[in-house]
RNA sequence: GUGGGUGUAGCUCAGCUGGCAGAGCACCGGGUUGUGGCCCCGGCGGCCGCGGGUUCAAACCCCGUCACUCACC
C-alpha cells in the first residue's frame, strides 16, 4: 500500500492525499460507505460507484458468521463474491462483538461471544481476525481491539488499552495476505492519557494507517473533538488517519480540519432507509407530509440519479407505501451526497479555503432551517 | 318472524364488583454515528350507536330503540 501526501492545508491540519491498493486508488479525505455484509444495503456495486463510491466498508463478524469466511474465499475473495473491485476495508470484529452479541467474555486470549442471529458459541481473538480477513481478501485489515462503552471507569479502560495494544501486536505478527494493509486502532475512552499511552503504543509497532476507535459511542461532539485533536498528535504524519463510525456531515468536516483522512458511518444508507435525507441546506426528511405534491428533487443543486429522475412526492410516496424502489433511491441520494461532499472538502482544502467552506457550511444550513420555518 | 352475539379513537379491539377513556396499528413530528430495512421517543385523535331511567357517580346496571351479525324458521 502506498499513502502519498497531494497537498496539506496551511491554516489547519487537514490534507488531500491518495492511497494506492491492490484494487486501485483513492484520494483522501474519503468516506467509506458500509457494506457490512457484502453488500451496501438496496444498492448494486454499480450504482454504487456511480454515487461516487471509490472504497467500501465490509464487516468481519457477520461475514464470518454468515455465510462463513470459508465460503467467501473459496467463492475468490470479497471483491469477486461482491462484484466490487475497488479497495475494501474489513472492520476486525472488535466493534461488532462489544455492540451486537450477547453474553460475551473477554481474556486475554480473545472473546467468546454468542451469535446475534442463533445465539451460538464463537470465539475470535486477534490472530482469528486477521486469518478471517486474510480470507476474506480485503485491502485495508484491521487490528482486533476492545471497543469500551461509554462512560467507562479509568482502571477498565486502562487495561483495556494494555489488552488492545497486547493484540495489536499479535495482529502484526500474524500472517495476513501480502497486499493486505493493517492499521491499528487507538482506544482509551475519553481519557487524555490513555488514548496518548494508546497511540504511542502501537505507533512504536508501526502500523500502515491508524484508527481513532471507540469513539461515536455515546459522548458529546465536543469531547470527541477533544479526543480527535488529542490523539492525532501523537500519529505519524506519512500514515493514514481512520475515524471509526463517524459519523454526521459536520462530524466529518471538524475532524477533516484536524487531519483525520478516512470515515465510514451507517448515516447515509440507514437514514436513507428510515426516510432522511441529506441536503446541501440540511437534512430533509421525506415522510413529512409537506412533501405530499413537492415537485422539486430532493436537493436542487444535486445531481445524482434520484435527484435527475424523481419528486420529492414520489419518494415521500414510495416510502409512505412500503415500496422497495425508495430504499434504493434514497440511499443513492445520501452516498452521493457524502462523496460530493468529500470531493469539495478535498477541492477546498487544494484551495486553501477549507475554513470558508466551513463556514458557508453553516451558513447555508442555517438559511435552510429559516425557510422551513 | 324467533332466539343469541356485537356496537368504545380512522382500523382492530381492551376496559374487573359502577369511581378521571385505554392499547396496538394508522396518521403527525423528532431521533438514528466501526448497520438487524430494525428500533426508540413524543404528539393528534372519543356524543363509549341513540333516547330515557336508577345512582353522589354509568362505557359498565335497568327499560326502550336503531344498526350490524350468527343460528333456526
Amino acid at each position: 500500500m502506498k499513502f502519498e501526501i497531494l497537498y496539506k492545508s496551511a491554516s489547519t491540519r487537514a490534507r488531500v492525499c491518495e492511497m494506492e491498493t491492490a484494487h486501485g486508488s483513492f484520494m483522501t479525505p474519503v468516506f467509506m460507505p458500509v457494506g457490512t455484509q457484502a453488500t451496501v444495503k438496496a444498492l448494486s456495486p454499480e450504482e454504487l460507484e456511480d454515487a461516487g463510491a471509490r472504497i467500501i466498508l465490509a464487516n468481519t463478524y457477520h461475514l464470518y458468521l454468515r455465510p462463513g469466511h470459508g465460503v467467501v474465499e473459496k467463492l475468490g475473495g470479497l471483491h469477486r463474491f461482491m462484484h466490487w473491485d475497488r479497495p475494501i476495508l474489513t472492520d476486525s470484529g472488535g466493534f461488532q462483538v462489544y455492540s451486537l452479541s450477547g453474553l460475551r467474555k473477554i481474556t486475554e486470549k480473545g472473546v467468546a461471544f454468542q451469535s446475534h442471529i442463533d445465539g451460538s458459541s464463537h470465539f475470535i481473538g486477534p490472530e482469528e481476525a486477521i486469518r478471517i480477513q486474510k480470507s476474506l481478501g480485503s485491502d485495508i485489515i484491521m487490528a482486533f481491539d476492545e471497543c469500551v462503552s461509554y462512560p467507562a471507569d479509568y482502571k477498565y479502560v486502562l487495561d483495556s488499552v494494555r489488552l488492545t495494544s497486547l493484540w495489536a501486536s499479535r495482529c502484526l505478527g500474524e500472517k495476513r495476505g501480502e497486499t493486505q494493509a493493517l492499521f491499528g486502532i487507538v482506544q482509551g475512552g475519553m481519557y487524555s492519557d490513555l488514548r496518548e499511552m494508546s497511540a504511542k503504543a502501537l505507533v512504536e509497532m508501526g502500523f500502515d494507517g491508524y484508527a481513532l476507535g471507540g469513539l461515536s459511542v455515546g459522548e458529546d461532539a465536543d469531547t470527541r473533538q477533544r479526543i480527535i485533536k488529542e490523539t492525532t498528535a501523537f500519529l505519524p504524519e506519512d500514515k493514514p488517519v481512520y475515524l471509526m463510525g463517524v459519523g454526521k456531515p459536520e462530524d466529518i468536516l471538524e475532524a477533516v480540519i484536524l487531519g483525520v483522512d478516512m470515515f465510514d458511518c451507517v448515516m447515509p444508507t440507514r437514514n436513507a432507509r428510515n426516510g432522511t435525507l441529506f441536503t446541501s441546506t440540511g437534512r430533509l426528511v421525506i415522510k413529512n407530509a409537506q412533501y405530499i405534491d413537492d415537485e422539486r428533487p430532493v436537493d436542487e443543486g444535486c445531481d445524482c440519479y434520484t435527484c435527475s429522475h424523481f419528486s420529492r412526492a414520489y419518494l415521500r410516496h414510495l416510502y409512505m407505501a412500503n415500496e422497495l424502489l425508495v430504499y434504493r433511491l434514497n440511499s443513492i441520494h445520501n452516498i452521493h451526497y457524502y462523496t460530493r461532499f468529500m470531493d469539495d472538502i478535498r477541492n477546498a482544502i487544494r484551495d486553501e479555503r477549507l475554513e470558508e467552506f466551513r463556514e458557508n457550511f453553516y451558513k447555508r444550513r442555517e438559511a435552510g432551517n429559516q425557510i422551513v420555518e
